[in-house]
RNA sequence: CGCGGGAUGGAGAAGUCAGGUAUCUCGUCAGGCUCAUAACCUGAAGAUCGUAGGUUCAAAUCCUGCUCCCGCAA
């Protein structure tokens, strides 16, 4: 139990000794949900996903991380499979604020009316675009220069509520949706404090979303990972970092008159060498695949029922 | 018993269906060549072919059990 001393000018009670209750399942959240328990308001109470089976044999269960960070700060801990059916004894605690972040599951009315000031969501994108489940895969696969942490308040509608603060930051050149990924959870800290800095002083605090710019990123299948080697190499490979670690890429190539599922990991490199979609060739030491006008020198390759392997030891067996 | 692929020198593979002492590409080491090279040439080391058993004159190869790895699906 932290206690930290807050500028004199925030208004009774502090933010330090809110009823803050937490609603996340991703590791995005984890930073923002070390940093309440260590700087405060700590959260009373976690609310994230059930334990997944895991593996191919589904045989073990795992728990979210965030659960485990939970447990170990003495902070209990709620599994429900609706989030919806624990509304009541969540009436019960009469949190102050709810704080959202990666949970997974719509929070439903109920839910949303148990918060006495306001329930706010933490999401990675500057809204109102990319509103939705894969938005930092769809920043990096679109080419954006930047993007960020957004807290709004939660509405009925996904994503949509007015914006009470934002950060942003550059997106790298060659950075994967892992790398940002880990670079947006590190931003939830600050905006955090900074959106209950403002509740504080006026809890119906924010800003309507533009609804010109409001754009969509759906949740991501595994088949999304699918390369289409009709978009231009640029496309490919900015697919191939905003798709990775999840859910992959992959592509069919013809090794041996044989068909084989090739996932294709980054970073791949452009080269201006042309070569038709999908044909691996050996050029300069360099693991080309086609893309037409161009192609993709690759790095790492995982062949169907191989391991994960250079691209210059795949290039040895063609 | 959800479907499927696989285990062969340090790496990646061929060989398995039609049994007969091990092949290719890369790496390593030694030497050579070149102004030079992730170039080329010569030579060498390195494998009880995942494991246990069976069939056979003979098994990487055929039969059976087991372990492990991976793709798909969830």
């Amino acid at each position: 139990m932290v206690k930290i001393s807050l500028p004199a000018s925030n208004i009774s009670p502090p933010i330090s000794i809110l009823k803050l209750v937490f609603i996340a399942t991703g590791d995005i959240a984890l930073p923002t949900f070390r940093h309440l328990i260590k700087h405060g308001p700590k959260p009373c109470l976690l609310i994230t996903q059930p334990d997944k089976p895991v593996g191919r044999s589904q045989s073990s269960t795992v728990p979210p991380e965030i659960k485990t960070v939970a447990i170990a700060n003495g902070i209990p801990v709620w599994q429900p499979e609706k989030i919806g059916k624990i509304a009541d004894k969540l009436t019960d605690i009469v949190p102050e604020f709810i704080v959202v972040m990666a949970y997974g599951q719509i929070i439903g009315k109920a839910v949303r009316e148990t918060a006495k000031k306001a329930i706010i969501n933490l999401h990675a994108s500057i809204l109102p675009k990319y509103r939705g489940a894969s938005c930092i895969q769809s920043a990096i696969a679109n080419g954006d220069a930047e993007t960020g942490i957004t807290i709004m308040h939660v509405i009925r509608e996904l994503d949509a509520g007015n914006i009470i603060s934002a950060k942003t930051i550059a997106i790298g050149d060659d950075e994967t949706a892992g790398e940002l990924h880990d670079r947006l959870a590190d931003l939830g800290p600050a905006a955090l404090s900074e959106a209950l800095e403002i509740l504080s002083k006026n809890p119906e605090a924010g800003t309507a979303q533009n609804p010109d710019g409001v754009t969509y990123a759906p949740k991501l299948l595994r088949e999304d990972g699918r390369l289409d080697f009709s978009e231009s190499a640029e496309i490919l490979e900015r697919t191939i970092r905003a798709y990775h670690p999840w859910p992959g890429t992959f592509t069919e190539v013809s090794v041996k008159e044989k068909t084989k599922r090739l996932k294709i990991f980054p970073p791949v490199e452009i080269r201006e060498h042309p070569l038709p979609a999908r044909e691996l060739l050996l050029h300069e030491g360099e693991l080309l695949i086609g893309c037409g006008e161009k192609s993709l020198a690759l790095s790492e390759v995982q062949p169907e029922g191989s391991k994960r392997m250079p691209a210059g030891a795949f290039a040895n067996s063609l």
